[in-house]
DNA sequence: ACTTTATCCTACTAAACCTATAGGGTAATT
DNA sequence: AATTACCCTATAGGTTTAGTAGGATAAAGT
């Protein structure tokens, strides 16, 4: 399940593609536009500037941005970053990879097997979304 | 993220494939074989049965089988009993659907559009693959 | 009948995680 | 100097997860 902040976060990224870039929008802004709570909005947005993906400004015009073009922003990085792993399992991760307790060999085990067929194709979709793609 | 739960739950499943139909194995010889504790799984193996996935008997010579030929249960069925929705997000799930509070036009939301998506993939894969496909 | 085997069932707990909220600090603009 | 708006850490309350405890029940063998 997607966690509140990830869903949260990609509705706010997907407002801020929206509008012109380098363009700093208020975190009231767009906690009212998206019924978000302010607070938590704050760090979320806080969380996704430490991470590279967008840029404030601060004071009066203030607000945050994107810092790249939406049509450069894929899903992935979006996700790995509000929601971590993009796998259901950590042994078929790419990016968060961790070894079963349980498993002796990875190659023969059925929830791996049927784990990475899901995993490769959901990457394959964030790949290939953009921000861009979501704001229209 | 996968419980453990669903993890075991599917390990064990994918074990009572590999087995003759309709003989019962005891908790403990899959608990050891899988490296899963006995308790916990005790507490699964009852959750599948009472959900229609497995049979029991009790007494020597009792365990847990399958009840139906393990080509005949599909991810689906295993997934939704054991770890609920297949969706990433309520507003998208088939079977455990739910309105989000903050969006006022599900067919208007970024996040629904994408998860829907992603949904659409994996329960194909889902749908797709039986318990016999695990066990080979 | 009695013993052994093995599932059945409820309740409980410790830890982790999620969803915020509080409360002030810092920097930019007017 | 005042106002605006982000910056940052800590913490609280609720929920979920991952197991554990302890006995009840039923079937089979002797």
């Amino acid at each position: 399940m997607l966690s509140k902040k990830t869903k949260y976060g990609i509705k706010a990224l997907t407002y801020l593609a929206k509008q012109e870039t380098h363009v700093p929008v208020r975190i009231a802004t767009i906690s009212e536009s998206e019924n978000i709570s302010l607070k938590f909005l704050e760090t979320i947005l806080l969380s996704l500037r430490k991470n590279g993906l967008l840029g404030s400004k601060k004071g009066k015009g203030g607000g945050y941005y994107l810092l790249k073009d939406p049509k450069d922003i894929p899903m992935t990085e979006v996700m790995r970053v509000l929601e971590g792993p993009i796998a259901m399992i950590p042994c078929v991760s790419l990016n968060f990879y961790e070894k079963c307790q349980d498993c002796p060999d990875e190659n023969a085990c059925a929830v791996n097997k049927i784990m990475l067929k899901v995993r490769d194709n959901t990457l394959e979709i964030f790949r290939n979304t953009t921000l861009a793609d979501l704001s229209n």
